[in-house]
RNA sequence: GCCGCCAUGGCGGAAUUGGUAGACGCGCUAGACUCAAAAUCUAGUGAAGGCAACUUCGUAACGGUUCGACUCCGUUUGGCGGUACCA
């Protein structure tokens, strides 16, 4: 009887379906195991073969656990706002609704198609009102706790994509070819910023990749330095609008090497700093205006795309140096920014890079203040000196190490109120709106007064309005805007006439706190019980490409602590243990992509060769951290391996092998048995997570018991039970034909292993003369070290080597090898 | 530019963490079965030399530490990912 996968993998997906195979129990009394997977987006044009790589590591690990008396939560949803449905309805006309719950509907057909043992029941979509009725809820959490704030900043204006985008969403658009300009707008903003420290620090506490943890550190760029206030001088030259200020105007910059204030020969401050009008010269001032308007119509693409060529104007304006009362010059360019520190600067061309290029095309002047400690040289007339070294012409901190001058300056500045070590960050606020019609409104009302309002609990979710126009309207405000009869409403409270908050929550919101749904996904008094989130909470295992490192993984992350400081979640961190799978790449070795023509439909992989195949290879391809190419021979190897399982098994007539006997597996069949266990088990449970070699072992183990003439039963169940997690729809039906009489092998007992079975008697070692290995030898296992050396010393073949020669030296390893150096 | 990771047969990749390099699979070669092919099974397969047993070389390149290095250290080259005027 042939080895028919479609018809095996049919039935038993009917069956777990119909059996609910794998909800997890609502049983405090089990230790429980959460393993997730990053929250996909279904696109439509559904899965590759990528995609099933980190679904069916998760899938594997979620059956082993349960094998091993593990309550496994393995649950999967959907991240269904987003940009491309509403893309595709402003061309169409059709409802995003639509055509999501289409991609939804052939995502699961496909997930289910690979076996993936998802617990269905628990199943969410961020475009269900039922979901976004507590996203909205958090947004007022987050509103009430004051980390919710509206403010006219300049943000990304995308106009393409007709909305604002993020700073952390502003990279990829560009690579996609949109383009992005500054521009004032009214928007949302998440106060993220307040929990900068905490996102830093808590990182230590996660077993994640070092790498993202280090991308977050750099996210959010933490700096250690001071802020330091400079007097504006009052010249007699200034303008008119300068005399009108009447008292001091002073200018505060941030700095993180005050030990070089002494070497601070000019300041620049960003072009839109509040202060530049103020200051500049009637002299100076069409120059700067020129460079204002300049600055202003570059876009951000175009300050970075741009050489790193410095330009800059003077203002005629001259700043007071507080340590030695000198004046400095001030001047505007763009190469400080507005939107970090104080968006002012003290320059210092000696000793940083970016003020160096500066001075030397301006021609000012250049101060040494540190030089080298130690055998170091430097010249500052040729380039920066930026290391850490000891100060010099420097007042009362001259002769001191930089660590010691920095402490040293911030404490003279306390203490003279001229400024203060205080720490920055890279980390901006969140911007949190978007002008678009596919998210999830704000609960937020706008009263005539200007008063801002949340809706009253009980009146959520406040939810999307039927719409025949998708695109956004007028100036880039969101469709919403454009009807009237959902937009005006009343507020509850005074009764007064309200507009609704027209902009919606970015495709981050949703999926920010969907693994806390997915534990009591139909709660309709709470977003998740207590009692549920205390049990599954922290994640064990969360797995996901690593192009979501800064994104999405720190922005759930702030929102954890929010709920977590509300007392609505009882850990620090939402995801303890974090792992990426590397990218599948086309046979080309280049990325999967329609344009290339390098995709793999994972469909057609399974009617070819079954699912079980599919997953297998995935697996068996590398480890699961690499980057690698598909390969459609490759997959063959697999696929016969389990035909050979097959027919191991099962004979012509579809009856169990008669070579497989009730006998005891007895040395080696006993030894490899439990040989395979140990390393399938220690693989699985390894930390690198190395499926490939898992699948390898279960090869060997195959090839090595298919020889044997009587193969014990207990062999074939361990190879079962051992494949279970990685094929198993095969091993399934080969459970049933067993004779498994509990109907699924999901929960029978993975197979312990004996160490002390493990050993062979008899081993082989080898025998090096100058570490070249000379001769190989069989010996008893634990020969002791000096008798193993003797019979080393005494095979002919080493003797031949030996003879004439004085021994300097002779090495040991008991069971491995003697090393004997001669001269 | 800076930060992080990586480099092993024709190919994907193993290597008990300093102790038999190339497990397992793909591909290839030969044989068995077949009229023939496919499938399946058996044997071989890093390179060079030799009829052979065997010998020499070999983990990107060069150098170092060590009885012994794919593994540790230094330099160089190539690739991947991130980031980029953050004061």
């Amino acid at each position: 009887m042939k080895y028919n996968f479609t018809e095996i993998e049919q039935k038993w997906q009917k069956f777990w379906d119909e059996n609910k195979t794998f909800a997890a129990a609502e049983d405090y009394s089990k230790p429980k195991y959460y393993v997730l997977d990053f929250f996909p987006y279904p696109s439509s044009e559904g899965l590759h073969v990528g995609h099933p790589e980190g679904y069916t590591a998760t899938d594997i690990i979620a059956r082993y656990k349960r094998m091993k008396g593990f309550n496994v939560l393995h649950p999967m949803g959907w991240d269904a706002f987003g940009l491309p449905a509403e893309q595709y309805a402003i061309k169409t006309g059709i409802h995003p609704r639509i055509t999501t719950q289409k991609s939804i509907d052939n995502f699961k057909r496909q997930l289910k198609s690979i076996g993936l043992s998802f617990d269905w029941d628990r199943e969410v979509a961020t475009i269900d009102p039922k979901y976004y009725k507590w996203t909205q809820w958090i947004f007022m959490q987050l509103y009430n706790k004051g980390l919710a704030y509206q403010a006219e900043i300049a943000v990304n204006w995308c106009p393409e994509l007709g909305t604002v985008l993020a700073n952390e969403e502003v990279p990829e658009q560009i690579e996609k070819g949109y383009t992005v300009v500054r521009r004032p707008m009214k928007q949302w903003m998440l106060k993220i910023t307040e929990y900068a420290e905490r996102l830093l620090i808590d990182l230590d506490m996660l077993d994640w990749p070092e790498s993202t943890k280090e991308m977050q550190r750099n996210w959010i760029g933490r700096s250690e330095g001071a802020k330091v206030t400079f007097k504006i001088k009052n010249p007699s030259q200034a303008g008119a609008e300068m005399e009108d200020l009447g008292g001091v105007l002073t200018l505060e910059i941030f700095t993180t090497r005050p030990d070089t204030l002494w070497g601070a020969t000019y300041m620049v401050l960003a072009p839109e700093h509040p202060f530049v009008d103020k200051i500049t010269t009637a002299e100076h001032k069409t120059a700067v205006d020129i460079y204002k308007e300049n600055a202003k119509h570059k876009s951000d693409l175009e300050r970075q795309a741009l050489e790193k060529d410095k330009s800059g104007v003077f203002t005629g304006a001259y700043a007071i140096n507080p340590v030695n009362n000198e004046e400095v010059p001030i001047w505007i360019s763009d190469y400080v920014l507005m939107g970090y520190g104080t968006g002012a600067i003290m320059a210092v061309p000696g000793h940083d890079e970016r003020d160096w290029e500066f001075a030397s095309k301006f021609h000012i002047p250049i101060v040494e203040v540190v030089k080298p400690a130690g055998t170091l040289t430097s010249d500052i007339t040729k380039e920066a000196f930026t290391e850490e070294g000891v100060a010099v012409n420097s007042g009362f901190i001259t002769g001191l190490k930089t660590e010691k001058a920095k402490k040293k300056v911030i404490e003279w500045l306390e203490a003279n109120s001229l400024g203060k070590g205080t720490v920055q960050y890279k980390l901006r606020d969140w911007l949190f709106s978007r002008q678009r019609f596919w998210g999830e409104p704000f609960p937020v009302i706008h009263l005539e007064d200007g008063t801002v309002k949340l809706v009253p609990e009980e009146d959520l979710p406040v939810m999307l309005p039927e719409v025949d126009n998708y695109k956004t309207i007028g100036t880039g405000e969101s469709p919403l805007a454009g009807i009237p009869e959902w937009l005006n409403t009343t507020d509850k409270e005074t009764g007064l006439p309200a507009k609704r908050e027209t902009n919606t929550m970015p495709q981050w919101a949703g999926s920010c706190w969907y693994y806390l749904r997915f534990l009591d996904p139909f709660n309709e008094e709470e977003f998740v019980s207590k009692e549920k989130e205390k049990y599954w909470m922290p994640v064990n295992l969360y797995l996901g490409g690593a192009e979501h490192a800064v994104l999405h993984l720190l922005y759930a992350r702030f929102w954890h602590k929010v709920l977590f400081d509300l007392g609505y979640v009882s850990t620090r961190e939402p995801f303890v243990r974090l792992y990426h799978q590397g990218m599948i790449l086309g046979e080309d070795s280049n990325k999967m992509s329609k344009s290339r023509g390098n995709v793999v439909n994972p469909d057609e992989v399974i009617n070819g060769y079954g699912a079980d195949s599919l997953r297998l290879f995935e697996m068996f391809l590398g480890p699961l951290s690499a980057s690698k190419p598909w390969s459609t021979n490759g997959i063959e190897g697999v696929y016969r391996f389990l035909n050979r399982i097959w027919r191991l098994i099962i004979d012509e007539n579809g009856n169990v092998n008669s070579a497989i006997k009730d006998v005891k597996p007895e040395g080696d069949t006993e030894r490899i048995m439990h040989r395979t266990i140990k390393n399938v088990t220690d693989d699985i449970e390894d930390m690198d997570m190395k499926f490939n070699t898992c699948v390898s072992e279960l090869m060997i183990y195959m090839n090595e018991i298919s020889k044997l003439e009587v193969i014990p039963r207990e062999n074939i169940i361990v190879l079962v039970k051992l494949l279970a997690p990685f094929a198993p729809h095969l091993a399934e039906e080969l459970w049933h034909r067993l004779g498994g009489n509990t109907g699924t092998i999901t929960y029978e007992s993975w197979p312990e292993y004996d160490a002390s079975k493990i050993e062979k008697s008899v081993i082989t070692i080898v025998g090096q003369v100058n570490g070249k290995i000379r001769v190989r030898l069989d010996v008893e296992n634990d020969l002791e070290e000096a008798k193993l050396l003797e019979t080393v010393k005494n095979d002919e073949k080493m003797k031949t080597y030996l003879d004439g020669k004085q021994i300097i030296k002779e090495i040991v390893v008991k069971n491995k090898l003697v090393n004997i150096v001669v001269k």
